[in-house]
This record gives C-alpha cells, sequence and structure tokens, in this order.
DNA sequence: ACAAAAGTGTTAAGGCTACACCCATGG
DNA sequence: CCATGGGTGTAGCCTTAACACTTTTGT
C-alpha cells in the first residue's frame, strides 16, 4: 500500500526530566550538549526517536545511556511540538520523568556526556524549551505525590520515617508535623517495619521500613491524602 | 546550519477524543474513516501535523474541522509511538480529548466526515489503537473529574442540579445521593443560584445554576472531592 | 548528664455518610 | 388529590490538625 505520500515528516525526540534524592536533596541531572546548536549549553538528556523503537522504548534507551539504569521509574509527561523550539529543525519533543534513588547510582554516571547532578531548586539555564518541561514535572511530582506514593521511588529499599519526612519536605519545600505525617504514612499500610536501625544521622538510630511491594503496587493508583493542604503547596 | 542529518522523521498525527453530554448520556464522537487503510471503518478524528502549526494548534483546527466548534475544553492526552501503531507508515499520534455541550452542538457536524455520535459504553470497534486512546480519556475523564471541576465542560451555560448529578452519575456509572450530592457541589462555591427554573423533566421545577467563572478558573486546579469513594470507581 | 534526634497520644473541630420527609406543580 | 421529581436537615462517626513530652544513646 501507498503511504500517506503528500504529509510533511517530523523529527521526533524524547527528553528525559531525570530527578533523584541524595536523602537530603532533589537533584536534576544535566548534560552539557554535544550537538549544535547551543553547544556546551545545559540541556535535558534526549535522543532522537528510532526508526523501530516506540516512544517508551526510546526514552528508555537515552536513560540507560547515561545512567546505566534500567528499570527505574518513568512516565510520559507531555509532548511538545511549538514550530520553533528546536530553530535548526523543527522537532517534536516527548518529555518523559524518571524517578531514582540517587544514593546508589551517583558514580555509575557516562562519562561521555559531561553529565551532572543540579539542585532542582538552583539549576543553570536550559536550552529550548527545556525550562517549561523541567517546570511541568515539578508540578506533576508535586500533584502526584500528594495522591500517591510516588516519592518511594526516590528512596532506597529500606529508609527511615525522618528521611521519607525529608523527601516530602523537600518536594514541597515545606515542613510537616512528624507525628501527624508518620501516622498518616503508616496508615496507608505500605510500610513494613524492618527491625534494623539507621545509626547514623543519630544516637537513638531510627528504624528502617521498606515498602510493602504488593500493596504498592495494587494500590498505587488509588487516591490518598499525602499531604495536609495540598491547595496551597501544589 | 545544518539540519539533523542522519536521522529519520515521522509523520506526526492528532487524534481526538471528543466526548459530549446530551443531558442524559456520554457519547463519542467518531467518523467514518476516509483514507485506506481501514477505509469505511470507525475511527477518531484526526488529521497530520502541518509544517508550520503547534500540536495544540493541530488539534484545534481538527476539532474545527469536525464540529465547526472553537474553545472549547481540550486537552494533550498521551502521545502513542509504537511501530506498527498504523500499518501503512510510522506514525506518532499526539491524542487530545475534548469536552462540549451536545445539546448546543449536535446538528453542526460537518457532513464530509460522516461523523456520528456513540454512546461511550457501547461504541463500534475503532481502528489502530484508537480504542486504546478511548479508555485512557474514559479513565483520565473519571479520574479528574474526582478532583477538579472539568465535567461542568460538558454542560450548558445554566443547568440544573439534578441535570448535574446525571452527568456525573453516567460518569461513572452509579449513583449518588441527591443530598450529599448537592451539598458538596454548593459547598465549592462555584454555583450560583439562577431565578428561574427548567420545568421540562419535573412538574415542580429545578432552578437553574451557572458557573462562577472567576472562582471557576480560578480555583480549577484545585483539589477537591467530588466523588464519596473514588478509589472504588475509577 | 546532656544534647540530639526518634518516637508516641490526646483532644477538639470539621467533614463525611447515611438516612426520610416535605414541597410544588401539572394532570 | 395524587403522582412525580425537587429540595432540604440531622446525628453519629471518622478523619484531621494542632500540640508536647518521653526515650534512647553517644559523647
Amino acid at each position: 500500500m501507498n503511504k500517506y505520500s503528500k504529509q510533511t515528516r517530523f523529527l521526533i525526540a524524547v527528553d528525559c526530566i531525570i530527578l533523584g534524592f541524595d536523602g537530603a536533596e532533589l537533584k536534576i541531572l544535566l548534560i552539557k550538549r554535544g550537538l549544535e546548536p547551543e553547544q556546551g549549553k545545559w540541556s535535558l538528556m534526549g535522543g532522537f526517536v528510532q526508526p523501530n523503537e516506540g516512544l517508551d522504548e526510546a526514552a528508555n534507551r537515552v536513560l540507560l545511556q547515561l545512567t546505566g539504569l534500567d528499570k527505574v521509574y518513568m512516565e510520559q509527561l507531555h509532548s511538545f511540538g511549538e514550530p520553533g523550539r528546536d530553530p535548526i529543525e523543527r522537532t517534536i519533543s516527548v518529555a518523559y520523568f524518571t524517578l531514582l534513588d540517587l544514593t546508589k547510582y551517583k558514580t555509575q554516571l557516562s562519562q561521555e556526556f559531561e553529565a551532572e547532578w543540579f539542585l532542582l531548586k538552583k539549576h543553570p539555564k536550559l536550552i529550548f524549551d527545556h525550562e517549561q518541561m523541567v517546570q511541568l514535572a515539578k508540578s506533576k511530582l508535586r500533584y502526584k505525590a500528594s495522591l500517591h506514593p510516588i516519592l518511594f521511588e526516590l528512596l532506597a529499599d529500606k529508609f527511615t520515617l525522618p528521611q521519607l519526612q525529608s523527601l516530602f519536605e523537600e518536594v514541597y519545600e515545606t515542613a510537616f508535623d512528624k507525628r501527624n505525617f508518620s501516622r498518616k504514612i503508616m496508615s496507608t499500610g505500605l510500610l513494613l517495619k524492618l527491625n534494623e536501625k539507621e545509626k547514623e544521622s543519630s544516637k537513638k538510630g531510627a528504624y528502617y521500613y521498606k515498602l510493602d511491594k504488593k500493596h504498592y503496587k495494587a494500590n498505587f493508583h488509588n487516591i490518598l491524602r499525602f499531604i495536609p493542604n495540598p491547595n496551597e503547596l501544589l
């Protein structure tokens, strides 16, 4: 059969907003762009979609190239297609966002791309419309984290309640009451208490917890209320 | 400057999931596909993105062509790019979904496309991955409507509480208690009571309400709780 | 023994659900 | 006058937010 012959074809890229938590701060992974235009400027990691790969597949490939990581949390965010967004040639970009535990993977970064982790709150200017993508990812993260247990994707397999709370506080740039916080978290039934304490950051030590994976997967899409007054914080 | 010369270009389409409410039932607008492959089969309305238009723009153009309507509620849903999704040539499709008041626009449909409104619950088989798009739109609609006043986009400027409740019941395929429903709706402060009754569907007549537009726009993104037990219904 | 962080309980207020009766009107 | 759908109130329960003291242990 014929192709749709009269139509114009476009480049399709995927761009990844890669966020990581190191136990204290939320960070974003950026690369120094290797091609013109804007060579040497900071940019999201991205790449062109290849003839035989799907969009999710392309995003996973790009992530793997950069971080050596596979099977981390990733979801499609939004597609950007303003005609002028890439000045060289019109490119439609499908943005993905990725959450990972930064403590584990810090050192595995590919040298090839001159990648660097920046504080999400204070990162360099980005090329094209990447800043808009990052803003959208931030607001989506806050929105989703207020309703679903998505932030666990940023933590190690075992973690303490204080660590979890710091993460929430970092994401929402605010402080929560630890009594209410722990009650709310525990009431979800998502956490299993381990018989082991983290003793680095305090004398008393804080119990480790891990996710109840089955419960987590089964209830991930349920609407919970992790955040006291979400509308003030989103 | 040079183009990104070694990369493959692809067709980009937009496909619109157009939902309407006629006061009683939720419907979806489908067209008989005009081109091969699958000519004559039912399909979402779509079209190829043109060289100088953005994605949103393309979606609006497609919607305008089909319905004569402009400025109705529309948002980007998701992009679909599996290599085999269109058997003729690889096409990435950006799906949009649209909500409109069906009572107003029923008759303005373009003849050119042989469009028809179907019950959302019971529509014909669709080509390609359009069924998947419709399913995603349905679940997104339920999700979003449980948290945001999005369903008002499906109603006329003035409407009665019973009409609004029917709409919610249609969307969630369940029944709600009218006392709790009206209390919840009214407590949002989104509605203004008019001094006028709808007398078609009852002897007593039901008061018309309209949206408080300012309040609506300002609070649209706030998280509300329209639905009693959303997790059972999503 | 003290400093530093972890862990835990209570109360009061507001929100939620379940539930049943009266109202207005057209026929 | 009665059938039909519209409109409203309350009581009990649960959830939430606000709030402060005790525990552990390394130094």
